[in-house]
DNA sequence: CTGAAAGCGCTTACAG
DNA sequence: CTGAAAGCGCTTACAG
């Protein structure tokens, strides 16, 4: 591969003058033009890693995710591509399948690979972002913030959001309101149960223990989910559930029984990803994921640009859909 | 940041002794454990970037996709992954959008980070992978192969996928069947027309012109063709959809038309993601998409390795759900 | 097994 | 505006 000095060579300037080229600064037109012909002609491409090196910063900017196969999290990751390539970063993606372990071979790759910054979507609430942050490296989370972060964030009001859907089965008559929820370990999970035991208590209508089932954000934890609460000697006549994927899972297993809503109410935390049928009686709260890639972006080109504020964080809204 | 000198320093070695400890070669024990001792002390994170730019190459792949929306690619990303990471690799996702010059940026960003390898499903047929191939970097095709691209592939017997699935139309009874293929700058599109029109010759049956809609691939332009088949002062009684999301958009024009299979006969190439009705009326052929990654992960690491072997290609088998 | 030293391909402060 | 030179943080052939 060529080198910047084969081009200097070939041009007769300077290694310095052709690296200036690249870099926009200071070099006259007959210069600049000697340059560019000879780089065509080797087809010369600029080595990233020894600038990074020289620099110590790169323009890639890693987003990190718990699950690739969610369609919350694409549309979110479309938000960020969109914003940050529009300022002249890539970005690459990193899925960390939901495992911290993945997840902090992904930081170390960012952090010695000394990329501009970092947005994540945290595997868990025990999530270690220590490694960004005591290199100072710019990050921003999303969706979700590892317990005791203080840093720029850009999250979903969860709780209300659960409130609202929860809401939704409770206008609608139902009594025995379920929730199926996320995993305890993440920040996500804990909101939106407070956010189904809040509607419940202001109907004044018992967030019982045993309507509570936990599982994984993914289609077989909603299927198992759901199974279990119509195993129950007395099953829920409705049923609030976390997240899009779950909910897939439960209505799968709800199909499957020859149970079809309104026969029992459904609400998702989140739009059913693909639909094609209308379903009728499951309410939905839908959630601006791609706007919340965008402000994420947002905040982190500002923070590589230098912004030395204190952290803040955005709290976007869910929407219902009914 | 610390380095490498740091670590010797208050290790009593030298650096190259460090260096010996992070990449396996042989220290004594005594020599390896104050070393990792020294490390640990100053949270030693050995820079990749250096490393990249002295050895000529990282263990980083990329894996490049025309949709990260799509979870037939996010499912074929999974298999990438699975493979990958037990070899040892990380990969970082590229989303093109579709888009040439998107792509062409990604392509030379793996260059020149003098990743491991690539594994690309193309943005179209046009796509050049020349910046690749001249730098004789280790590269594999998936899913769709740019024209004349002379390198490893993994693919899906389109035309035979289409043809079954037109065939299960044919079977039905259905006898005015239209085709929503994809954009015909894609090698998958191609094939799949060809294989809706070899269903259609050999059951005697009339594949006109009028009867064959192209779109996007995308869920918007399903929708589109399907509304400009119904539009149709004679339209089809059944329609061969080439991909998953236009047949989500298509059966949603359907819905709102209050059209429902089989009253109209609808095949698609592709599962639909994340369906929780039953589709009734609904055909489909089921693609391997994370054996697709996987098997592309696997002969992407063989060339890593230094495999030589001309260029081969897998075609794997798209089978009916009926 | 270990160390001194060269070199990977750039960028940039410095001097002119 | 331009060039010579140092240096980013590693790895590794060479000598011992």
């Amino acid at each position: 591969m060529a080198t910047i000095y084969d081009v200097a060579r070939l041009a007769g300037v300077s290694p310095a003058t052709v690296s200036r080229v690249f870099n926009g600064t200071t070099v006259t037109p007959e210069n600049e033009r000697v340059v560019r012909d000879a780089a065509a002609r080797l087809e010369f491409v600029p080595n990233r890693t020894a600038r990074t090196l020289r620099r110590r910063n790169s323009d890639i900017i890693a987003l990190v995710i718990p699950d690739i196969e969610n369609p919350y999290f694409t549309a979110l990751a479309r938000g960020v591509e969109d914003e940050a390539r529009a300022a002249g970063y890539s970005v690459v993606l990193c899925n960390t399948d939901g495992d911290v372990t993945r997840e902090s071979d992904y930081l170390e790759v960012a952090v010695s690979e000394h990329m501009a910054g970092v947005i994540i979507a945290a595997a868990s609430d025990q999530s270690d972002l220590s490694p960004l942050l005591s290199r100072q490296k710019a990050v921003v989370a999303v969706d979700r913030v590892p317990h005791g972060a203080a840093i720029d964030a850009v999250t979903i009001d969860n709780a209300v959001g659960a409130e609202l859907a929860t809401r939704l089965l409770v206008e609608r008559g139902y009594e025995r309101i379920a929730c199926i929820a996320g995993p305890d370990d993440v920040e996500t999970s804990v909101a939106r149960i407070s956010g189904w035991r809040d509607a419940l208590s202001r109907a004044g209508l018992r967030a019982d223990h045993d309507l509570l089932e936990h599982a994984d954000y993914r289609v077989e934890g909603g299927s198992a989910a759901m199974a279990r609460l119509l195993g129950r000697t007395d099953p829920p006549d409705a049923v609030f559930v976390a997240n899009n994927l779950m909910s897939v899972g439960a209505l799968r297993v709800l199909r499957d029984a020859g149970i079809h809503p309104p026969e029992i109410g459904v609400a998702s935390f989140g739009a059913l990803p693909f639909s094609t049928s209308a379903p009728t009686g499951v309410s939905m709260v839908s959630l601006p994921a791609r706007e919340l890639g965008a402000s994420a972006a947002r905040m982190l080109l500002a923070r590589i640009r230098g912004d030395r504020q204190a952290p803040r964080t955005l709290v976007l809204e869910a929407t219902a859909i009914d």
